[in-house]
DNA sequence: GCGAACCTGTCGGTCAGCTTTCAGTGCTGT
DNA sequence: ACAGCACTGAAAGCTGACCGACAGGTTCGC
């Protein structure tokens, strides 16, 4: 397995290094854009490793995955970052990164994660759903319609999450019950009945769409 | 999205339980062997969550794991513990399990991990019937014509479902009612030239036609 | 620990539209 | 030509969804 590890090249003792060190990989650490450009023309590599906390720039790293995905897909992209780049992470993981990890670095599980991922075909992980202008993002839980923040209750945004998951196809409202409230909540059907009338009226738009299919069940659709 | 939670009902203030329940799903928390395989009968989970620190032993939790990973395929499985369980943990994986996480939990983190579990479930395949220009999709229940969906209500879509079932061949009228109608529904079979009637005015296409064979049925043939 | 604000689930009136029947007309084969 | 069956539109009844309101419960700030 061959390794580009993106971060500075000085860093060489901290705990990530170490980690990676340990990986009975080959291992080539580059500490800017010009490198890595370089490297990649010259090798193939299995695995890259993207750490935000390094001085490379977040924003270079992002072009950097974008790139990467659209133009390598057979190559891993393992993200790495501290809990104040969990955007950037996030961000990345929407591109198409295949996995993350938080800092601390635990040698253990960086090296469960890095076999698992080359074990397995690259995956494309949704970590926001998305429905024309309605985007809900299962990380911050916010729920965006239109570049505005939509202020939903829980049981709404649960609601919704079942439908966005379903775009495009039909919905039992028993289906929405089972999946909305637990075994020990002995709760009547009808309730979904409110909560979409509750979701119809916060995301009302001409482009969102809940639509009823009476008898059968709910339809959110992308005009 | 519902989800089974496998450990104890009394550690509901841990960070892990807390953290499932911020997920906006429903969640069913189960701390014997014997309840989670009665919960698998009665209900149908998108994700289990196997704490290999909690009271349920950890062979246990193995053999379900690998029982799961035989018997439903469609259900997710993440596993979870702290450091000193890495090696159940290891197993739990090399058995089919589809991720881990590792305490400290981290609710973001979490979230993270199962959003991108749940995309990755395979979506129910579609079961079409066809006939020439008409599409009838069992799942979503949609009824498209020429690429145009179609407005039905559900007991014309009924009778549209026992003609495209036979197409080619005669149904006879009273065989249309009693595969529409239930058998406490007690209804004069010439409703069921209404029905025809309607569909022959929705379906109205060159290819499509309902044919009327008097005194025996109605066939549906695409010309 | 208290109060306020909010979330949650239920209820019942109202309404839209689906279902079924009915009656009148047209068509078909003998 | 006639009898029987099918077609068609309208109408009445009914089912299921909508929606505002409310009460119990929970959470949050003070």
């Amino acid at each position: 397995m061959r390794i580009l590890q993106i971060g500075d090249a000085n860093i060489s003792s901290t705990r990530l290094a170490v980690a990676v060190r340990q990986l009975d990989c080959a291992v080539d650490v580059i500490g800017t854009v010009e490198g890595v450009n370089e490297a990649l023309r010259v090798a193939t590599y299995d695995l890259i490793i993207c750490d935000f906390d390094a001085s490379v720039g977040s924003a270079e790293l992002i072009v950097m995955v974008k790139k990467l995905r659209s133009g390598k897909p057979d190559i891993r992209l393992l993200v790495c970052g501290s809990r104040a780049a969990l955007d950037h992470i996030v961000t990345a993981l929407d591109l198409g990164a295949d996995d993350f990890i938080l800092r601390p670095i635990d040698g253990d599980e960086l090296r469960i994660r890095i076999s698992a991922l080359l074990a397995r075909k690259p995956q494309r992980e949704a970590v926001v759903l998305e429905c024309g202008p309605l985007r809900l993002d299962m990380v911050s839980r916010q729920v965006v319609l239109d570049g505005v923040a939509l202020d939903l209750t829980p049981r709404e945004r649960s609601v919704l999450q079942v439908l966005m998951r379903h775009r495009g196809h039909v919905v039992a409202k028993e289906d929405i019950a089972s999946r909305v409230f637990a075994m020990d909540e002995d709760v009547a059907p009808q309730a979904i009945e409110t909560y979409v009338h509750r979701l119809r009226r916060k995301t009302e738009h001409p482009r969102v769409n809940i639509k009823t299919l009476r008898g059968i069940g709910y339809l959110l659709d992308e005009v």
